[in-house]
DNA sequence: CGTTATATGGAGAACGTTCTACAACTCGTC
DNA sequence: GACGAGTTGTAGAACGTTCTCCATATAACG
């Protein structure tokens, strides 16, 4: 190392790809070829090169990367960190990102579509090389203009006519016939779903798929053409409230299924304190089969879909669109039940 | 709009501080002046150029920003997604974040120390503004070598010596005497505690600190200088395994405090399989007041240390060292017992 | 009216990469 | 020994900002 070399060390200065080349007594251009590994590299140079970046532990600017070519990071969009389900998606992303040179980087919208819009854009500012969004809530129309800049996969977000994005989905609308038809094996035929109450109910989130399977379940098993939907808001105060009024409600139906894990669980709870035995006054099924579902404690029948393997697919279907894919791809996958205490006592659910 | 903008607009390509320079009418410095709003510029000059910015939709590249400048943008890097304790700090970030022009990236580390520091280095790499760093697993000396290359704040990361970097604490050690204090205000004598299992057991940790101060509440109690600690195992095979044996030694205590509601709240379900009741047999203090020990089902007294808090204050931390502050700020918050039935039937704490 | 201070705008060099175009060199081959 | 084909390395423009000087215009003052 010359005495260059040393001052500028001492003097905590970045080791730039100019350091690399100089140490090593090659071109610029030289050090950028070895470090995109591209053609027209002797094995020598190679050799003298990846020995300065050791020696000097160099490593690249990824924001001067991003202003010229590739940055070797995806950004993924969450709407909302709160919920359980979401933490299993990111397993899924960092898994297959692990072993590659991409990074993850995450953002959370808060559910807000503003916050939603800026991160989108600051994403696309960096330069980042693709976009998971995990449901998020802008409209087609918006996320295929934002798709015309970086490649996008969406995930939770059922709008498969989309040509310039790809989607990975569970079958929610699948899913949700599942569980009413767990909840008619057991013999209820009284039975309602809780929603969530969104002020926009735009078709392609998977809460609206949720209530389309559920409706149609219950119609094809010829209970009436009014499949009874209670949304519940979901701000805490008004939130409770309606879950207890839906639970002393004196017509109440004998089995209910709930959108999401977050909203069966804390019906369970006011359950309880209310006096409402599960199963035997009243059959709860939740979507999410997440970590608290499966305590002893609060034993919830719920639909079970995996977050780590819909993390897993949109990574690899974003990796091959950035690589060159340009056909949209939509993913479905097959959501399970798992039955537990809160659907039948045994916790096991009729064979049909 | 000029024709050459149209088309320049219709190829999708990007909106440049020179394409709103020529825009304007102005030159490209002018431009960044505005954006910057740095000294010397007319009114009439700051109004051309913001209307310009406007009608052609202009942003400025991250990228291009952070290779010359300030990128505006804070790197977070939490160990695991999964601590539902967690989330509540990004919660706090956020909202401090929100009304400023800053953003918050967030890295995901899943607790390993490899894929901490390749995430620190990227987020340098991004020329970030700053980073806060969540319960990190790095020694204290490598994070000063980073802090000389930007800011940091740690969360959950007791070394009060550090002079490079901010740190930003619940006090654990007497959160954990408050715990203690509480069950022997009960009247248990006989108090274990559930603590974590790690390979490395470095002082830093919460959880370390905690452990401390359960050991000294005890003996401050004149129970013994032997202060019982159970290490329970992260990965869930031996996890319940382990509590399973806990739970059925003959030599159980009657009480028990756990590192985290996480361990509390799985000892409690595996409780009420094994027949053993709480609080009549067994009486449970956890940490972290989260979500789930509120849930009337779970009613699992708690230590709160507000994660939405701490992540505010670490937020205000890092932006005043961004803007100049030098000397490091050690900060603590007072934790507080919520007491829930989990401790006593009535679920209220004896009054001291 | 000349001199100096102040306010406003612009030119152009960085920042650290990527990547195209080209130069130089080594082999065959006729 | 001239020529084409391949191989290996380099020069230098470009990416989109920031920010330090500098130039010019205007005001203030004696």
């Amino acid at each position: 190392m010359s005495i260059e070399e040393k001052k500028r060390l001492q003097r905590n200065d970045r080791v730039t790809i100019r350091t690399v080349a100089t140490h090593a007594g090659v071109s610029v251009a030289a050090v950028s070829k070895v470090m995109r590994n591209a053609y027209g590299v002797s094995e020598a140079l190679r050799a003298r090169v990846t020995n300065a970046i050791e020696v000097l532990g160099y490593r690249p600017s990824r924001a001067a990367r991003g202003l010229r070519g590739r940055s070797f990071t995806i950004g993924v969009l969450l709407i909302d960190i709160r919920n359980p389900f979401l933490p299993e998606v990111i397993a899924g992303v960092n898994g297959v990102l692990a072993p590659s040179h991409y990074q993850a980087m995450i953002g959370v919208s808060d559910a807000r579509v503003q916050l939603e819009t800026s991160l989108i854009e600051s994403m696309i500012d960096y330069k980042m090389d693709g976009l998971i969004l995990v449901a998020p809530r802008l409209p087609s129309d918006i996320i295929a203009k934002f798709a015309a800049q970086i490649p996008i996969v969406a995930v939770g977000y059922h709008d498969a006519g989309a040509t310039a994005f790809d989607t990975v989905n569970a079958d929610d609308q699948r899913g949700a016939e599942i569980a009413v038809e767990a909840l008619l094996a057991c013999g209820y035929r009284d039975i309602e779903m809780l929603s969530l109450g969104e002020r926009e109910g735009h078709q392609v989130s998977v809460v609206r798929q949720r209530e389309i399977g559920f409706r149609r379940a219950i119609q094809r098993a010829g209970l009436g053409s009014s499949a009874p939907i209670t949304k519940i808001p979901i701000a805490p105060p008004k939130r409770e409230e309606t879950m207890r009024k839906f639970l002393s409600r004196k017509n109440r139906p004998r089995a209910v299924f709930c959108w999401s894990d977050l909203d069966a669980i804390t019906l369970l709870s006011l359950a309880i304190e209310m006096g409402v035995r599960v199963p035997e006054d009243l059959a709860v099924v939740g979507y999410d089969n997440s970590s608290t579902a499966a305590l002893g404690l609060v034993n919830l029948a719920s639909i079970d879909q995996s977050g780590r393997e819909l993390g897993q697919v949109a990574t690899r279907t974003l990796i091959s669109r950035i690589e060159g894919r340009t056909g949209a791809e939509h993913i479905f996958q097959m959501p399970s039940l798992v039955s537990r205490n809160s659907l039948t006592r045994s916790g096991k659910a009729p064979v049909t």
